[in-house]
DNA sequence: GTTCCTGCAAAAGCTTTGCAGAAGA
DNA sequence: TCTTCTGCAAAGCTTTTGCAGGAAC
């Protein structure tokens, strides 16, 4: 098992973050799960495991691993954070229909554009937006 | 003048928008000013030539031009929308320290990725976030 | 005269904060 | 024991909505 509680305990205790229980299943849920939920998808999933879990533990967890960079946060829309545990580059596809994010892989070693020369750049981020494969197919059926 | 409230009018008539005194202002504002403002910034800006604007006419309007396709609404931060007159492909770099948005030119023609066969793609984001020049310089003499 | 737009106030939705009690070191 | 975390409720922000009066056609 990759992601065991023990191993994510461990890079809990590495960041200086005390591996409470509710850590420990959040991380271990996104790190098992290549999905990107929202802070309120977060918290639907992890009430089966953990009945008393609240709002604000998810928001302050999610914020906290950000803050470690042990989860990435993905700002498509601006009504919704989205975080995943896959920190690599990668490109990301919102369906406008379904809400569903895919992943897909890109080159980022773009050559630093001539309007940022003298920049310091932190972090780059590629989205599409459109109608994922799975929509566009029951479209045709109706 | 390029972006005269004349040609905007035309530009409004044409998309069925009725060519109000502040439609036409917020628009020529947009046109001729090459920033990303947020709504706030948009009625702040706006309030000194329009002293009666109210935030749900900034808001609606706004949204009424991203619907018609005359303006572009730039997310890169969950807690606010930018907007801008410049509807051509290009990246943005957003400064962590000021706040200040750039522009810049980077190629959009990548090929569909593997991932996406299949997929229709309507939108493509692409930005940045780091420290700008001007920041940078700043620090140093600090 | 109709239809659409503006502006006020209220509501909505996501996220953050304050604080008392609980859990972890 | 001391520090940090959790969970509840309340507050904070940006954005949206309902509605009456006003502007545009």
């Amino acid at each position: 098992m990759k992601n065991s509680a023990e191993r994510l305990t461990e890079e809990l205790n590495k960041k200086g973050l005390r591996p409470s229980h509710q850590r420990i299943k959040i991380l271990e849920y996104l790190a098992n799960h290549p999905c990107h939920p929202t802070a309120e998808q977060v918290l639907f999933e992890m009430k089966k495991e953990l009945p008393t879990l609240s709002k604000s533990t998810v928001y302050k967890t999610l914020n906290a691993f950000v803050e470690a960079e042990m989860l990435r946060e993905i700002t498509i829309e601006n009504n919704e954070v989205r975080y995943e545990y896959n920190l690599a580059d990668h490109g990301h596809f919102k369906c406008e229909k379904c809400g569903e994010v895919y992943d897909f892989e890109i080159d980022f070693d773009i050559s630093q554009p001539e309007e940022l020369s003298g920049f310091k750049i932190n972090d780059k981020n590629i989205y599409f937006k459109g109608v994922c494969k799975s929509c566009l197919k029951k479209k045709q059926n109706i």
